[in-house]
Order: structure tokens, then sequence, then C-alpha cells
DNA sequence: ATCCAGGCTCCTG
DNA sequence: CAGGAGCATGGA
């Protein structure tokens, strides 16, 4: 047993809703569900092993059995572990004034009540986000777990671990330096195959990554992201929303909050770009929280 | 079979 | 500037 310990999220958490959300599909290829549990490799600056995290009041309990820590440094490899995943399931976020918003909206309050707790689950990995974002542009969520599969079988990182081998997603340069073509075998169309080729060489540049971002403000960063060809609003905001945790961000025409929105208005004909826009205004600040509580009545 | 999926680019009028 | 075709694939 390397570690067993407990982090204590920041207000309200229910790990029940993050849990339904990683279930959402049988395809996935970093990590595994069980009943109540997620179990899933990580290989850190410190320490290489296997996370089983399951939930407790207000928080999560993470066990990790197997593996070895690297250098020999035990608390720096226990800090990795719990920064990453109080950052996959934004523990450190405080949702008060996004309840205190949401009380008082038609839409939300429902929401509020029936999934209290739930927070928007994030891809800790921002590569991986855009990669995520990008190929799932258009297409549905079936899809796009087949494609992030394929992704990871094809060009993703293998790690032993007690004997077993687990798959990481591929970091930036294992795309660099491979014909658009070879990318586009992974079920993606050619100008995904491009821009997700084009992403990892800005990450491998330094022109683009996590702490260039974080010095934005998320106007702003969309603007800068949009500037890269293949990438437009939806998916600018979908990796602020989910890379960073911008709880200002949200994928504006995304289909799935039409859906959501239809449902719970109990409208027949679908909700216009405008309208769905309409609905977000009223939530300025807590977008992305109230993306993830629509989303959470989709599942 | 046809349409739509957690879109974007490019071309047309 | 608005509107629409094309892209890739799998389900409904």
């Amino acid at each position: 047993m390397l570690y067993d310990f407990k982090i204590t999220a920041t207000g309200e958490y229910d790990f029940s809703h993050t849990l339904a959300f990683l279930k959402r599909s049988d395809r996935e290829a970093l990590f595994f569900t069980e009943n109540d549990k997620v179990i899933r490799p990580f290989n850190g600056a410190f320490v290489k092993t296997i996370l089983e995290v399951t939930g407790i009041p207000g928080g999560v309990r993470v066990i990790a059995r197997d593996g070895e820590y690297k250098h020999g440094c035990r608390e720096e490899g226990a800090d990795e572990i719990k920064n990453f995943v109080t950052e996959w399931f934004d523990l450190a976020s405080d949702l008060t004034p996004f309840y205190r918003m949401a009380e008082k909206d038609e839409i939300l309050n429902p929401l509020i009540k029936k999934y209290r707790g739930a927070r928007i689950t994030r891809i800790p990995d921002l590569f991986e986000a855009f990669c995520w974002a990008v190929a799932g542009q258009s297409i549905s969520l079936n899809v796009t777990y087949i494609i992030k599969k394929l992704l990871v079988e094809n060009f993703g990182t293998k790690v032993n671990i007690n004997r077993r081998e687990y798959s990481f997603f591929p970091e930036p340069d294992k795309f660099t330096g491979v014909d658009t073509e070879i990318i586009k075998s992974a079920k993606l169309t050619l100008n995904k195959a491009v821009t997700i080729k084009t992403i990892a060489s800005l990450f491998t540049d330094g022109l683009l990554s996590r702490e260039r971002l974080e010095n934005m403000a998320t106007p702003e960063a969309v603007k800068f992201l949009s500037e890269i060809k293949g990438i437009g609003k939806w998916t600018a905001n979908y990796v602020l929303m989910r890379g960073l945790g911008r709880e200002d961000a949200f994928p504006l025409g995304d289909a799935g909050l039409v859906n959501a929105l239809k449902n719970i208005t109990g409208r027949k004909e679908k909700l216009s770009e405008k309208e769905v826009f309409g609905y977000f205004t009223g939530w300025q600040g807590y977008e992305a929280y109230a993306t993830f509580y629509l989303w959470r009545s989709l599942l």
C-alpha cells in the first residue's frame, strides 16, 4: 500500500454525480469504473501507481496499492496525486455563489436540487482536452470515445504497473512528426487531424501552454484560441471549461445544451443558438456549472 | 435509408 | 454578412 488518504472538497460535493459522468460511456480508454469506484493509472514526477477513488461525505478517498515512488519522494507523490484528483473532479471550487444564483432561476433551481454536489468533471491533461474537443466536433459522444481510444492505442504511452499494462493519453510530441494521413486514420476528418497536429506543435514549441492560457481572461483566451485553424468558439470554450475549469466558459452551440434545455422547457422544436444564449445571459460568471448541471440531466 | 451527433472551414450569392 | 455544403463515423 502506497497511499490511503482523503480529499475534502471545498463546499458541497457528491462523488456519485462525478461517477455518473465517468460511467457515461463503456468505451473510455484512460480509466475504469466499477460499482462505486474509479480506477486510473497515474504516472507523475514522484510516483507511478494505480489510483482507486471512492466517494466519502464531502469528498473522496484515494487508495494507491501497487506502484513505486520515484527518487523515494513519498510526500511529494501524495501531493501530486492530491492535486491531480482535486483538479479532475474540480474539488477546490466553491459552488456556493452558483447555488445562490441558481436558486432564483426557473431552469436551474430544479437541477441544483436534484444534482446537489455535482461539479465539472475536468480533463486534467490540457492537450488531451484539446484533442477530445476537436475530435468531438459535430459527431456523437459514442464516436468521440471511439476516436479517443484509437488515439490512445495508436499514439499513447504504455506503462507497466505491477505487471499490468496501462495506457496514457499521447503527449503532444507523439503527433508533431507524424503525417496527417496517419493521424486521420483514427477516424478523424482531415481538418481535425491537421488541427490536432497544429495544436501539438504549438504545445511543443511553447506557443500554447497551460501557463499562457491561465494568464488570460476567458474572453481573451477564447479569442486567442479561435485564431488557431480548426478551433471555433465551441472548442475554445469547451477546452477552457474542461481543461482549465473556467467557470465563465461554456460551449455555446453545443447539441447537448440544446437537448437538455429542450427537455426541461418541454419544447417540441429545438432551440436556436440565440435562445440558448438568452438563458445563459442570466447565468453570467457560472456558465460552466450551468452547463454541467444541464449535461447531468442528460445522463 | 436518412438524419443527427456535445462544429468548423470554405464557398456562394 | 447570412446560408449551406462537405467532412467522418455510428446509432436511431
